[in-house]
DNA sequence: TTGTACGCGTTATCAG
DNA sequence: CTGATAACGCGTACAA
């Protein structure tokens, strides 16, 4: 790419000398100074007017040493949460002054490294690093250049071991692992995962639910957070343990595909709780395939309320997160705007179409049963079988 | 916002002194300048390397007239389609060494004027916008700024006469109208929205449909385009005219219930052409509601293929649109680094399941009828009126 | 209240 | 092959 070699704009110098004043006094009046008198400011910026004046950012920032720049760093825009989550940065910065530099990781670390370079070349004011896989590198490289930043929705990968133990009923040291792992730095914006997914769990608990399963998401942070709150639910209400689906690899298509696997298995009323709301409009699909109706025979919830979860057949109940306040106010940490300290948001739970109070209508082996006897059910999967598909369902 | 001064990062004249050359003899060693010695290259690398040297843009672009920036405007990213194409535009700008500079309109023209002047301030190197509401004003300050730029999918708002006319059977004079709003400039990307409709619109014909009904978006000139398409291919099968419905508001709950009032006075089966994906799945949704079966009942057809279009029950048939190759050909176009021409793109049948066969079993008052007979069917509303919901459903 | 002059970090020109 | 030096456009101490 040669980059040709443009005109230049107007500057200061030609906006200076049609006012009749110096470059200097120019610069004063367009910034509002007070002390430049009332003629002399209305004439600069009627010159400035007249030749459609732009300041020139870059130069101002070399002088400044602030650009007035955000570097956004996120997986992807192209989808439903993410794109809103941009939405958000970019308004809130907008209002503040401020503009966004985007970049996107495209889920690679190689590419989170490329796109935090250009940030500190672009000398970008603030970085917000949206669910980055490596953001210790990230978060070393901008801090070590001492570039504020803030990270929404840390998601970074964990051990396969994790997820299993949380699946399993074993709680030795767990606590403390899960601990490790939950801190809200103080750059860090986060949904509250654990309580969003307990919100979920309880709303089909409430409605009478006994046969559980979990879809988990990727080998994240994020999606064991949740599987915990999913777990935490059901354990204070005496229903623990319940299948947990894991499908072996990362993609929408294979989650389906491991709840169809499950559902053969299966007898309604059942109650799916989904990673997200992507993965939720997956279960339905799986559902409706398999022959199951949509909320009477399962009940489907999601988390994260991307907009078209009101538009689904059936719309889809699920715990909102607060995308334009988790935006706004990791634009206002990162500028300093407020006191910096991490931010955990709940969620919002919104009942919608797709759950429903289990009704024991269908075949079901048992729907009043208490603890012991009902918490097998479902899946009669064995622990660590690998399904067909490489997914795999823990019951325990 | 008072932007905190905060120290500088590492200069040239840093990395100069360090391996022991001249700060220009530096810059030349970076650029990978053939006329410097192979040892000081490597010095000089070593000790940018060491002090994790970045290349301040600010004053390279002060210097060079070139900020390697690549502005791009859309309404918002927080939808499916918009944040698809969205990165898209970032994949290839990178690609070809240039950050994309983010701003949304949020649909209100104020907003792209705003982003026009940021851009202008930041001295972008080219523009790209996306669907614009006023790109005549966008494209008045870029192009007097003489800046390259280049229009995504222009979509301005029409007149709703002119929807009326392409709604209506009236034939005199139109190609002319919408010739004129039809035209790919040198400086337009665009998806074929006659075209793509078109194609969607035949699809539903060779299945054996007869009774159609095509559901607007906002009036702007993508839907008019695409409801043309509708209208020539039934026209060329002897189909026409046949239904419109063109909700009175833009949003997509309004089409969801215009849709629903249409159905109350229509009967399987029926085929719906929708102007978007989005539409598509609110006019699914309508019809569940009503008690009709997709697709046995009425196939709907959406156009653009959202991500999510192939996890909706049913899934959607729809007219693909290049999203990845409009992005990538708009930031080649306005880097130049192809040929400037305006380009018109062609989507994609994607069939799914929302589309099916028209089978006459239910009791619809006709099917086989040839064009006099079968076109007054299912709406029985009157030309131009409105329902309760403030549709309009155009017959004739 | 206004003007002068310097420097922010680079690249490019011109010598050597 | 390398070094000194002049811009690029702006903001701001310092002077007037």
């Amino acid at each position: 790419m040669p980059p040709q070699r443009r005109p230049a704009l107007v500057t200061l110098r030609e906006v200076a000398a049609r006012s009749g004043v110096s470059i200097a006094t120019a610069s004063r009046a367009l910034a509002g100074d007070t002390a430049i008198s009332e003629p002399t400011r209305l004439r600069v910026a009627e010159a400035a007017q007249h030749l459609s004046y732009r300041p020139n950012a870059g130069a101002r920032s070399l002088r400044t040493r602030s650009s007035m720049l955000i570097g956004v760093l996120v997986p992807t825009s192209g989808d439903g949460y993410y794109g809103e989550v941009v939405a958000a940065i970019e308004h809130r910065s907008r209002q503040l002054g401020y503009q966004v530099l985007l970049a996107m990781s495209h889920f690679e670390t190689e590419r989170e490294h490329e796109a935090l370079e250009t940030f500190l070349s672009q000398r970008v004011d603030a970085v917000i690093s949206v669910s980055p896989i490596g953001p210790e590198d990230a978060m070393g490289i901008s801090s070590a250049a001492m570039l504020t930043s803030v990270i929404i929705n840390w998601d970074v990968a964990v051990r396969q071991r994790l997820v299993d133990r949380v699946a399993s009923g074993a709680d030795r040291g767990l606590a403390t692992s899960v601990a490790q792992l939950a801190p809200v730095g103080p750059n860090h914006v986060r949904f509250d995962d654990t309580a969003g997914a307990a919100t979920a769990t309880r709303h089909l608990v409430q409605s009478g639910h006994r046969q559980f399963v979990f879809v988990c998401g990727a080998v994240t942070r994020s999606s064991v957070l949740r599987l915990l709150g999913f777990r935490q639910t059901l354990s204070a209400a005496g229903l623990w343990p319940q299948p947990v689906i894991q499908p072996a690899e990362a993609t929408l298509a294979a989650r389906q595909q491991a709840v169809a696997d499950f559902l053969r298995t299966a007898r309604p009323p059942l109650a799916v709780v989904a990673y997200d709301d992507l993965t939720a409009i997956a279960a339905i699909r799986a559902a409706h395939e398999a022959g199951w109706s949509v909320p009477s025979d399962v009940s489907v919830v999601g988390i994260d309320d991307i907009e078209l979860a009101q538009y689904t057949w059936p719309s889809l109940t699920t715990v909102a997160q607060p995308k334009a306040e988790i935006g706004a106010l990791a634009v206002e940490a990162v500028l300093g705007a407020r006191r910096r300290a991490g931010q955990l948001l709940e969620g919002t739970l919104i009942k919608r179409e797709s759950t429903a109070e289990a009704t024991s209508t269908a075949t079901s082996t048992k729907s009043t049963s208490t603890k012991s006897a009902g918490t097998k059910t479902g899946a009669s999967t064995k622990a660590g079988a690998r399904s067909t598909t490489g997914a795999r369902t823990r019951v325990r």
